[in-house]
DNA sequence: TTGGTCATAGTGTGATCACATTTCTCTTGT
DNA sequence: ACAAGAGAAATGTGATCACACTATGACCAA
């Protein structure tokens, strides 16, 4: 287990839970804010280390995280923190970009007042925390903005299956992160949809979150150099190709 | 643990398998193919006696369909074969006309001609079972024929997806094979989506498949009973509304 | 007969251990 | 200096056990 991985955020209250409960979440969280990075291994013997527990409950919070594909694991059985590849990037993005409007087009009927006021609340603080380039911040109020409406969908298959990607998509933004600027390219468009959705154009609403997602996935594949993309491995091929 | 849940399908050759995975395949076989029943509750030792291995494996195995939300958890912990309500199949069907036609247009650029040859094969094997009513058999060669298409799409993560919700759907056909006739009343479009898929029309060819989705769901939501149709508690909140 | 109480069997959780396999590292030979 | 091999450390699997909790049913009182 690499030394990154052993960063566990300290523990909130999360006492009640069962270890195994407790131990996926703050996999799960470490996984979603980008605290591990692709290619970390987390072995069960390691986890459960840093987490003070048995060796039990890390193999099922693993094994969970595994079932739901937000770690990989090796032929021996060890997770690895998926490294996203150019083509799973934009897999993943097709997948959201038919999900999640989706979830929009359910939630738009059942929306209140109050969560119309949440909502506002949130593009004011993303927009604050813009002026700032504080990429946390940014990040968490677009995901508070996006899945304040997902679970107005009421469709809790949908919202387990959205979750699971937004899973996927964790490490790379962690590995991102490092690259200064790089939010600033990307523009969003939760103020027309809020607007869409409080005069219930559902339609027009989901179709606008469906352009946002292509755009930022467009613009996130120009500016981001991916895993895989120009390796080792790429160039010897490329050595094969040209030299044979 | 329930009588038909003992009813596993004998050893095939799967011998070479850790135990957890094998226990996982038999459990996960006996979900799509329908010898589960909606209700039917899969507890740890059960399972691990029936498939003569020790909890451990069946713990694993049980946990790793949960997290696929392919069984549902009561708060004791217990796995319990979910109750597809008329709500829920909606959903489901709603996200599989979403996520299966996105496959067909990946896969239309993909497929060979061994594939075409392949799925040839599929269309008659179905329309030959449809003339003698065997449900299974009908089944099975509906469902290899898309996922021959799914799998040519070349995207693992909206496979693992699309698997999920064929595994979530499993049991409600399980269930409903005891109405007869049932099958009798859909149509499939299988014939005109390889026709599409032959002249690399990617579009026209997720329009059928979207289309055969929808007009299927609403057949059965018209056909057929849900869990939760007018059951004991359903009764009983009608009291309270009306009593009071 | 009905209602509540209590004991017993069953359940999930989690720790620990033995075993086989994988993975790393250090040494050795060329 | 580099590659290969042997030994050691680490790892996943799976069995077994103790513990706490839940549900099931029997039993007794009203």
């Amino acid at each position: 287990m690499t030394k990154s991985a052993m960063a566990f955020l300290p523990s909130s209250e999360e006492n009640g839970l069962a270890l195994d409960e407790m131990a996926y979440r703050r996999l799960r969280r470490a996984l979603v804010t980008g605290t591990m990075l692709p290619g970390d291994r987390l072995s069960i013997r390691g986890v459960a280390a840093a987490l003070g527990v048995s060796a039990m409950p890390a193999r099922t919070a693993l094994r969970r995280l595994a079932a739901e594909q937000a770690v990989d694991l090796l032929p021996s059985g060890t997770a690895v923190v998926p490294r996203l590849t150019r083509a799973g990037f934009a897999e993943l993005s097709a997948i959201r970009a038919e999900l999640e409007p989706l979830a929009v087009r359910r939630a738009a009927p059942h929306l209140t007042e109050a969560d119309f006021a949440a909502l506002a609340a949130l593009v004011s603080a993303h927009d604050a925390a813009r002026e700032t380039s504080e990429a946390e911040i940014i990040q968490a109020a677009d995901r508070d903005f996006l899945f304040l409406i997902y679970r107005a969908a009421q469709a809790p298959l949908l919202l387990g299956l959205i979750e699971t990607l937004w899973l996927r998509r964790g490490p790379l933004f962690g590995a991102m992160r490092g690259q200064r600027g790089i939010l600033g390219g990307m523009r969003h468009r939760h103020g027309e949809i809020l607007e869409a959705l409080r005069a219930r154009d559902a339609e027009p609403a989901a179709a606008l979150l469906r352009s946002e997602i292509e755009e930022a996935t467009r613009f996130i594949q120009s500016a981001v150099r991916f895993e895989g993309d120009d390796t080792a491995a790429e160039r010897l091929a490329a050595i094969g190709r040209s030299g044979a």
